[in-house]
DNA sequence: TTCGGTGCAAAAGATTTGCATATGT
DNA sequence: ACATATGCAAATCTTTTGCACCGAA
């Protein structure tokens, strides 16, 4: 899948919210898309500053919320202080090494049931949820 | 359960440590305690302050990661940016209404399980995860 | 007396906002 | 032309730190 898709949801969604079309939200999308996820609104501004030393990291953090509220990208916290975005795409959780900083995607069914039922139990509709585990990945056990 | 034995636990814990007992530290150990729980260090100075109007801030902020390190208070994050702490107890979940801040306590044997598989799987060591469920309560829905 | 503790003010770090200017449409 | 977007600086918000003074042991 090329990234003219994505585009064209960005458009289709500024042209539907009297949005303009701009240099520095094509180089922020861009940039995005490039990445390999779980970046933040920082990440992207040291990346992108490099060829474009114009752009103000005040725009990239008002053009990550855009995304997000386009549906195209999705805000993660992982307890760091730092916000993250990831390209939206189906429900899933997370594996976080602590060590490394790595972060591994998971998703199960059973987990999702049993919340339900939790959910349901207490009376409570529920709108969204995080879940994520915390540890030592394979790799830096080994160190 | 009186406070009697956590109040105990804390001297305990400032004597193995070379650590003061001061009146600060009994009157923000004191207030917690009588929390409900799920409490933030600033929830705390304002109960305390009026009280005890020369008690700062910073104090509150230094007890409180104090607690956590005696093993009475555990660290709670719950999206707004802002640092809870609960009465350390068997480890549980969290159900968490948007609406109205009410926060319900959750454990599953179940969804334990299937995380420590999903962990062994991707060649996880788990140290610590944060499962919450965000949505609206039973008594909210009904507004 | 001697360290650790406290309180204030200032610093930090991430993110947001005010505002004058620039730029799509 | 007009309304929105941008970029800089300044403001926010929560939490942490520096430092002179205070107080427990």
């Amino acid at each position: 899948m090329s990234h003219e898709f994505e585009r064209e949801t960005l458009n289709r969604y500024l042209g539907e919210h009297n949005l303009k079309h701009t240099r520095q939200r094509e180089i922020i999308l861009e940039a995005f898309l490039e990445s390999k996820g779980h970046v933040s609104s920082e990440d992207l501004y040291q990346t992108i500053r490099s060829d474009n030393p114009r752009i103000g990291y005040t725009t990239v953090y008002r053009t990550m919320k855009l995304l997000v509220e386009a549906g195209l990208a999705e805000e993660r916290n992982f307890d760091d202080g730092v916000t993250r975005y990831e390209i939206e795409h189906e429900h899933h959780d997370h594996l976080v090494c602590t060590l490394c900083g790595k972060i591994v995607e998971f998703e199960s069914a059973l987990i999702e049931k049993t919340q339900s039922d939790i959910a349901e139990r207490h009376g409570f509709n529920i709108l969204r949820h995080r879940h994520e585990l915390y540890g030592h990945c394979a790799a830096c056990r080994d160190d």
